[in-house]
DNA sequence: ATCCTGAGTGTTTGCGATAACAGGAAGCCG
DNA sequence: CGGCTTCCTGTTATCGCAAACACTCAGGAT
């Protein structure tokens, strides 16, 4: 084997420093290196400043495929996720990778090109054929529920906005207590009922909000309107709403999330219908812009950010071996501007 | 070393099986079942069989880890970001996403708390720690050249978005062209010239629009208003908004993207400026929403899952060994919605 | 028959790190 | 002063895989 050892021959560039490199340099054995980078304080100081001299003048980095392999441990965490370019999901992933780095976590992402189970499956596998520590799923769907049933024994995983009875630990936004915040509001109003233009009815986040809305209304004893479904998009919320518009009883719409409620917001203006005189509506997830709506949006504001964070813990309580069931809620927080109002 | 192997210890979880249980199961050394998973062509096809249902009945996986030990390739890439929640680029790395599941590689993202030298150093470094193959930077800023300059030797890079003479080939839509576009979409509806509501001036991609706009009023020969600048937000498009929408001369207005364009049309419409009708008002990016704006956004639409899957061919060439200069450049698209119109 | 070829398979070695154990020097005790 | 910690460092074995090389055996060429 030709490797090029430095100076053997002056043509090849010099491979990248190995441990042994360092402890030769250092005057030591390679594993009192190895013990400087991962237990220093057993090494006498004097040693372990010599070491580190050459750590730093050999520009040395441990390698990693070597150390997981002797250790198991690779300080990759995977996150298996539908579509990084939703709101949710994309902040969700950034607040995991935040947490992840400062705890000197690496993030490795699974993105799956459609949302069942066996593509789930196949991403958890992707990840943990890389030796992933963990996985954190967030396909907030049911489909993810069937895909987390049959895991392989010994990976932690981890669920985000994930129904009830997962087998798995849980961190997700409290989408009831949200809704149920919004369509409060809005009875609060004077509103005789409220309306709901809902997600994919297989979308978890979407089922919660519909069950926090329908709660209230009952409790209340109103009316419930048979609720509209939605594809999340402006676009499904504009053609829904144009129907909603021409509904006279129509005062108040509670809608799943801002896109969709952007689109209702126009079809009501489009139809004559104004905003929040005659209709109000409620979306639900504050993205930064729903201030700049017309008119800004009241809306239900969802911490993402602390998901993935929440999420992080979990998983890292999961790796270091703490079992048992857990479920982080995080609490929404009702944005009141001016697309709601008195009942007309 | 007590490792419970199957059979001896029965109330251990047996270990996952490694490539020596499926020879021995399937009566051949290890190597064949090494040449079986990667050069299948060279063993016999019977032989081959019997690893194969060998390997699926002890639902065997190689160890990534030692497959990088020996062979120096980890079959992941690194992607350096830093804020995967804005539009571009987290649209952007879903594209390379994509690329990479469809050619088996698995992405690492390194995000970064702050743009500057320092951070993307260290988010290479990271990524690098973790033997990737190669590393993409979607960090469209000035300081990424200063980050690109000092790279490791032998460690494959590939830019997104950034500027000319970067050390590094580089996959980008042509901003240039896009703002060009759109400028000269603005003065053939008669108006005399064009104002432009940037993005911060360290971005590449906002410089580009800033020089596209430039040139082709300065070809026109039209007076070049100076430009303002915001950060990207609804909010501060919404703040400056309301400076341009009280100066009288003011009819046609190129903002640098979609969300600030939002915060534009709504600052106009407050201070009773019609659009299109008194102003013209044309964004940058087409985000999904910008078909509901109010009015619906004229804007230039990039195609970030484009730019995504080049720079991901780029790198997988660079990691071929294919050296050169190289520049990957989408054309991005004007679209006309209503917006914009003739000047009053 | 002898040699050669090449396809198919096995053996040995080493990738770069850490775990486990071993050893040597200093300090402390009775 | 012998023996026993305690602290520090070195030696050896090992993780799971693939590269390099060695070997076997059939079929042709000589």
């Amino acid at each position: 084997m030709t490797k090029g050892r430095p100076g053997e021959n002056p043509a090849e560039r010099p491979r990248a420093a190995v441990m042994e490199d360092v402890a030769e340099l250092a005057g030591v054995s390679a594993m009192t290196v190895s013990r400087v980078l991962n237990a220093p304080e057993k090494v006498r100081p004097e040693t372990r400043a010599r070491v580190l001299a050459a750590v730093r003048e050999l520009d040395y980095r441990p390698n990693s495929a070597a150390r997981v392999l002797v250790t198991g441990r690779s300080g990759v965490l995977g996150v298996v996720c539908f579509d990084t370019t939703l709101y949710g999901p994309a902040s969700t992933l950034f607040g995991i990778e935040q947490a992840a780095r400062d705890s000197d976590y690496l993030v490795s992402i699974a993105s799956l090109p459609a949302l069942n189970r066996r593509w789930i499956t196949r991403g958890i596998d992707r990840l943990r054929s890389q030796s992933v520590d963990g996985v954190i799923v967030v396909a907030p769907h049911e489909s993810a529920a069937e895909g987390l049933r049959n895991l392989p024994p010994g990976l932690p995983v981890v669920d985000v906005g994930g129904g009830a009875d997962l087998p798995v630990p849980v961190a997700a936004v409290d989408q009831f207590a949200g809704a149920a915040r919004a369509t409060r509001h809005l009875l609060s109003l004077g509103h005789r009922t409220v309306w709901h233009l809902s997600g994919p009815p297989n979308w978890i986040d979407a089922s919660g909000r519909v069950a926090g809305w329908r709660s209230v209304l009952e409790a209340e004893g109103r009316e419930i309107p048979e609720p509209l479904v939605g594809d999340w998009t402006a676009h499904s919320g504009y053609e829904i709403g144009k129907r909603l518009a021409r509904e006279p009883g129509v005062t108040a719409i509670f809608v799943a999330n801002d896109h969709m409620a952007m689109g209702v917001l126009r079809a009501l203006r489009e139809t004559g219908r104004r905003v929040p005189e005659d209709v109000s509506v409620v979306g639900f997830d504050d993205v930064p812009e729903a201030a700049y709506f017309w008119p800004p949006l009241t809306t239900v504001r969802q911490n993402f950010g602390e998901v993935g964070r929440q999420a992080f813990q979990l998983l890292l309580d999961r790796i270091a071996g703490m079992e048992g069931e857990a479920r982080r809620m995080v609490e929404p927080e009702l944005v009141v501007r001016e697309s709601t109002g008195v009942s007309p």
